[in-house]
DNA sequence: CGTTACCTTGAATCTCCTCAATACACGTGG
DNA sequence: CCACGTGTATTGAGGAGATTCAAGGTAACG
């Protein structure tokens, strides 16, 4: 067995003593370290996964920020999605042939790669991760869901407090949280065009919210100043968190 | 081995032999058999698994109609979903402990009931199974993601087409359309649920379309006059139709 | 028949959108 | 150091689309 030497070795994954994060057999470990084909960088701004093709390959976020989305012709797009470490990408061009969105970095990143041709070794000898990739697709599902209320249902000014404190507890799982301070790589544009409003509404409407004085954001920096009274605008039952894998 | 005879044993299993699904080795229908408890049916308006409590079961639409829905305190509520024949239900109770949404009968149901405890016998003996599990997860995750920028990015007009189209298209495959008709047992309510419009609105949008003399939809009867002309409406990639693996 | 559920209509209102400018931050090259 | 370009944020005005309120109307059912 030839001996590759990563960057970041799965055995020191930086991923494997976050909270939050559940803990591998060595067995597994060894697993995942055989299945692990490489690492990949993208430079902010790059479209590493497409809607309508076919990625040979499946990734995992080891650090920075991406957008999962959906274009238009008409230039019009939906963002699905916000993946930070941890998140695993390109699980649908496994199970389908295609790719039905497309993932844009939107910061520099690394990512581990994987090959997805042998996700059948997975399936047929670790049960355990097979699991894990089911428990993956699903929390996926939920989070999805619990956008199509949140757009639906809200207002707009209740739809992004909704939307900020997801991104927050995404980030704050991920580890990028510092204290109530989070460096956040989205525009407003970005914000607009997750939350379905124009570019402009989402402007004003970021200002009534920080009006309320229970946040800030200035150039990139958000700082929730009053988490519990944002929370209040957005009673819907809580994502409860649980220990996740990733591969 | 107690011999419990099913209403509808899997060997027998109506889906089995459907255009669109996967057929299943008898080593997996045996399986399967097992892991089946029992058969449940369902009233109209009944709901059957409840946001925020915890499933011991899981289960497979036999026949009937339903909707996952999210309900807010206010009386609102997002339809996140339709299940027809051949869905797969109560995932999330088994993976996390419990439900984030809602299941409710629209007409009368037969339910295929499975042990979700046992759910960790398919994973570590049936990779197949535990595969196509995914499979189905990442498929919801994919139709959610395909509302989620209908609603996100169409008009009211666009959206209830495409609406249509998907709620016909799935029925299709659940194999209730005869040639362009179908019995559809949804209100104009539930239209607006799905859509975040209001019943109004709805009421009104739907009136237009009807003027397009593209689809009629009368006393429950729903019948697409020229399909080509109202996916023109929708243009956006269509979700590509593969053989689907059932439970 | 009367009740119920669903569909339809009109009118007043408000949220959100588009268009169009302007302002600010930041980096680059002169 | 300043002039300039670019990307992002902000403002104002006018209008389209969607909402709410409030009535009616129609089919289905007992």
């Amino acid at each position: 067995m030839p001996m590759t030497s990563f960057e970041v070795p799965c055995e020191k994954c930086p991923l494997q003593n976050r909270p939050g994060f559940r803990r591998f057999s060595s067995e597994e470990l060894n697993f995942i370290a055989s299945f692990k084909i490489g690492e990949l960088r993208v430079a902010a701004g790059n479209q590493f996964l497409t809607d309508g093709s076919a990625s040979p390959h499946l990734y995992t976020v080891l650090s920075g920020w991406a957008i999962r989305h959906k274009s238009f012709e008409n230039g019009r797009r939906q963002i699905l999605n916000i993946a930070v470490a941890g998140d695993f990408l390109g699980l649908q061009s496994s199970l389908f042939s295609e790719m039905t969105h497309s993932v844009e970095a939107l910061t520099d990143m690394i990512l581990c790669v994987f090959a997805r041709e042998r996700i059948w070794e997975l399936y047929n000898s670790q049960s355990g991760l097979a699991f894990d990739l089911t428990w993956l697709a699903a929390r996926e599902e939920q989070v999805l869901a619990d956008q199509l209320a949140n757009i639906g249902q809200r207002s707009a000014f209740h739809r992004i407090a909704h939307m900020i404190l997801l991104v927050f507890d995404r980030a704050r799982i991920a580890g990028l949280v510092q204290g109530n301070k989070l460096a956040l790589p989205l525009t407003q544009e970005h914000i607009a065009d997750a939350m379905g409003l124009s570019l402009v509404h989402t402007n004003k409407t970021l200002q009534r919210l920080r009006q309320t004085g229970w946040l800030t954001w200035d150039r990139g920096i958000l700082v929730l100043k009053n988490q519990a009274k944002l929370r209040e605008l957005t009673e819907c039952a809580a994502p409860g968190e649980r220990l996740r894998p990733y591969l």
